[in-house]
DNA sequence: TGTGTTATATCTTATATAAGTTATATGTTA
DNA sequence: TAACATATAACTTATATAAGATATAACACA
């Protein structure tokens, strides 16, 4: 029980948001798992259906469930047509959202320089995989990627196991290691092609590109993936929306 | 009443959170003011307590109105410390985001063309005002706006009146046209420093810019305002979050 | 192929208690 | 008396429970 007003205070809801999550991260239903319905909860709890369904609607507006009427609650996985694109914040400028084409370039092993292990809460020189690829709509490249993720959590990543998987990155990482990514911070500038850029994307030295900064997080924001996508925007614009 | 199944079926609480938006939209509560509490409104629209509760709930998530604890509810303004930045993408990368400096460029009467018209759901040649203004960071240019809203709503708007309002412009617009930004959309491209912009940033030309372009609504999702904004994120970062 | 059953989330109402805010009344003290 | 502190009351939203009706989906079975 929790004494009202003290320092600790939280209400009951939230202790019940806070028990379904650690649940989460026991991997005690994976994504795309049903969880229990909402009288079983209830009862496991020992609360009752109102204060469940008042944590789990918290839960689905931060998009860590799915509610669907009829059917239950669902685990969001980044599997699935609507889902892949959940993340990509990159669309056409006439039209909407497909998911891009990726193309592997390399996987390789290093160790955390420290601002990449302040941003994975590693310690320095710890040992990350990086992962480098090459997004394309209808065959153009647009997007280059970088990305960073903790090798201990991710054991047994290498070139050929990306490969042979078909579907976005994060639905891979679902699969293969757990970890259901469910929120990211991205900073954005505007820099210039180098010549890396320029023989990936096919463009000239000095076009202006996004720079794309993104931390991802998984259950309980601990932070898993740091990622740097240099974008083309000449046909495609970074959608967002703000209230 | 209503039909369920009927293919206009809303749930009450739905129908709620339109009355109290069509009495926003009329102007019977500003921005800033308290709307009735939550057993007024039960009683007025003949619903039950919770019935309001959850219409607040989903008005209060969109950052329409604010709820606080003992006091009631309110009118969401832009007005006020935190809200002024509510809009306000742009940060400093080592630290927090503070309210910039604006410095009013022009204000002229234009007529719409095509492209403005079509965003802002105005017939071609409609007569709208387009403001251009710096803002600076300590004292240092970073965004060149162009900004254009339609004459019609914003009636006596000049560079005068302008000048003379000390806040944000979303606060100016609420204050002396009661018009509430409620919601925006933004597409975001890099692009090299033209002429003006090299002019205005104090940068030289070529220097890559973030050009965001944005769409804000006010009640009823009817887009208000058209803007163009080309920043120089040298030392800043457009910050975004997804989840 | 239907048709009913069951399980799920959703919606609506009702009631009670807790907790934050403000104004007012009531002291208490200098 | 005047200034200040404290208690109380009245209002608000927040939390928690309960119960019933409805919508949607899946499945068993005739």
């Amino acid at each position: 029980m929790n004494i009202p007003s003290s320092p600790s205070f939280r209400p009951l809801y939230d202790q019940i948001k806070i028990l379904i999550t650690q649940s989460l991260i026991a991997g005690e239903w994976g994504p795309g798992d049903a969880i229990p319905s909402e009288i079983d909860l209830a009862t496991r709890f020992k609360v009752s259906q109102g204060t469940v369904r008042k944590a789990i609607d918290e839960l689905a507006a931060e998009n860590i469930v799915i509610r669907r009427q009829g059917k239950g609650t669902f685990v969001a996985s980044h599997s699935g047509e609507r889902s892949s694109t959940r993340f990509l914040r990159i669309s056409r400028d006439d039209g909407l959202a497909e998911y891009p084409q990726s193309d592997l370039l390399s996987v390789t092993r290093e160790r955390a320089p420290e601002n990449t292990a302040a941003l994975l809460e590693l310690r320095n020189g710890a040992s990350i995989f990086c992962i480098k690829r090459l997004l394309s709509f209808e065959g153009k490249a647009q997007i280059l990627d970088e990305i960073h993720v903790p090798a201990a959590s991710f054991k047994g990543l290498d070139e050929h196991v990306i490969r042979a998987y078909t579907g976005s990155l994060y639905s891979f990482f679902e699969s293969h290691f757990g970890i259901a990514m469910i929120r990211a911070e991205e900073h954005i500038k505007a820099v210039l092609a180098g010549p890396d850029e320029a023989t990936h994307l096919k463009i000239a030295e000095g076009i202006p590109l996004l720079r794309i900064d993104r931390v991802a997080f998984t259950y309980g924001d601990r932070p898993v993936e740091w990622r740097r996508g240099l974008c083309h925007t000449n046909q495609f614009s970074y959608v967002t929306e703000m209230s």
